[in-house]
DNA sequence: TGACGTCAAGATCCG
DNA sequence: CGGATCTTGACGTCA
């Protein structure tokens, strides 16, 4: 069993993937692009590495244009070293990865010339997979497309495109119940004529349920038996609705107790699940800490990343955990991440962020120059009288933290949540 | 024709 | 000039 998430990580330096415009695209420009993102995912697979995440989606942004003006690009032969590093890496830790076409990758179209570029982008997503030397139990997640007024011709449609598809993306292909249109047994039936395993998505079957309505362990356990030894253990996605937002939005975080409920109802405990949140690593961590009995350093981890950011937002609760904390036998991970998510929910209250940010510049206040400590006076005191908001004063200590180096800093989820 | 979603690039504004 | 903030892009479908 593991818990992953998709794309980004919050709080992690130099993850951040690049891209252009496609007017701007030339060769050396993508070249320079390919070098960083390379750099970039090698932070975030070392990042899960020495973190336990043994689940994770890589952005399709990975190669910028991948499927259209890079494909005349050798970016493989060029970079093959480093894919062949990274793959070394991702499977010596038992890591599995995935990729996720967006929802403009199209396999069912009409259009003859959108289902091309729909088998463009899948080449594409597989070849990364290749030249990682990845098995099968990679995956590429794929929704099913378009309903055209005509579910039936577009899933028939589906079927037939998929079969002209290369060995390499079929033997990794897997389908998702999507939010407005393929609702899971459309998938799963379409997976009963293909074999393509299906991925069970809980949020999407909430706001596009089958007809025959029935709980999410139900569809799981049909979904599970869509996947054969070669395609690895079953996965599904995890997410939860915004309550601020439309329905289909992601929300903020993963509230754990909700989650564990829906763990806990799973047909079988061993499954993997992707995280779709918004923020990210950090949900993950949590989920993966509240499921395993890890010691208390994990927990005393996770405080020194969320520190300034409950102390901004509640004294109060921050010497609660401070005092949770303290029997280092202990592991009161529930209790911990409760906080934190209560502390959330609060409003910004102008003198504790104050305080906290007095405390993140006493990181630098022995080395900033002069003119530093002016312009952050000057921020400081605009702040306390409501002339300038609270990112433009923490950008600044973000930018001293960069200046100094200040790794305790720089990781903190303080200037990221 | 705009909304949808996503993220960074690019453009523009400000001191 | 650097930094902050706003707009655009790239994709296909659907209302």
């Amino acid at each position: 069993m593991s818990i992953g998430y998709a794309c980004l990580a919050l709080g992690l330096p130099n993850s951040q993937l690049r891209s252009c415009r496609l007017q701007n695209a030339s060769p050396d420009k993508l070249y320079s692009l390919i070098q960083n993102n390379l750099a970039a995912l090698e932070s975030i697979i070392d990042y899960n590495i020495d973190n336990g995440i043994e689940l994770y989606r890589i952005s399709s942004d990975l190669i910028p244009f991948g499927s259209s003006v890079a494909l005349d690009l050798p970016w493989e032969n060029r970079f093959a070293e480093d894919f062949s590093r990274l793959g070394q890496k991702i499977k010596n830790s038992q890591m599995r990865v995935s990729l996720h076409p967006g929802q403009y990758t199209v396999l069912n179209s009409p259009k003859e010339d959108v289902v091309r570029r729909a088998v463009l982008e899948l080449d594409y997503h597989a070849a990364i997979l290749d030249i990682l030397g990845l098995d099968s139990s990679h995956k590429i997640i794929l929704h099913i497309g378009g309903g055209y007024g005509d579910k039936e011709s577009a899933k028939a449609r589906f079927l037939k495109n998929y079969e002209q598809l290369s060995d390499s993306v079929k033997q990794r292909l897997i389908i998702e119940n999507d939010g407005s249109i393929y609702n899971i047994e459309d998938v799963l039936e379409i997976s009963a004529s293909a074999g393509i395993p299906v991925v069970y998505d809980n949020l999407h079957n909430q706001t596009n349920p089958s007809p025959s309505f029935s709980t999410d362990a139900y569809w799981i356990s049909q979904a599970g038996k869509t996947w054969k030894s070669k395609d690895g253990c079953q996965k599904i996605h995890y997410s939860q609705q915004d309550p601020d937002k439309s329905v289909g939005a992601h929300s903020p975080t993963i509230e754990l107790s909700v989650f564990l409920d829906f763990y806990q109802k799973l047909p079988d405990p061993q499954i993997d699940i992707m995280l779709e949140v918004k923020d990210k690593n950090v949900s993950a961590l949590k989920c993966i800490n509240a499921l395993s009995r890890r010691e208390i350093k994990a927990l005393e981890k996770e405080w020194s990343l969320y520190k300034y950011l409950i102390l901004e937002k509640s004294p109060q609760a921050y010497q609660e955990i401070r005092n949770l904390l303290k029997n280092k036998d202990d592991y009161p991970v529930l209790e911990f991440y409760q906080i934190v998510e209560r502390v959330f929910d609060l409003d910004m209250n102008t003198p504790y962020a104050a305080n906290a940010a007095e405390h993140v510049w006493g990181h630098f206040k022995n080395q900033a120059t002069k003119a530093e400590a002016l312009v952050y006076k000057k921020n400081f005191d605009k702040f306390m009288k409501d002339e300038t908001k609270l990112p433009a004063l923490k950008r600044q200590l973000l930018r001293l933290g960069n200046k100094y180096k200040d790794d305790y800093l720089l990781h903190s989820y303080y200037f990221y949540l």
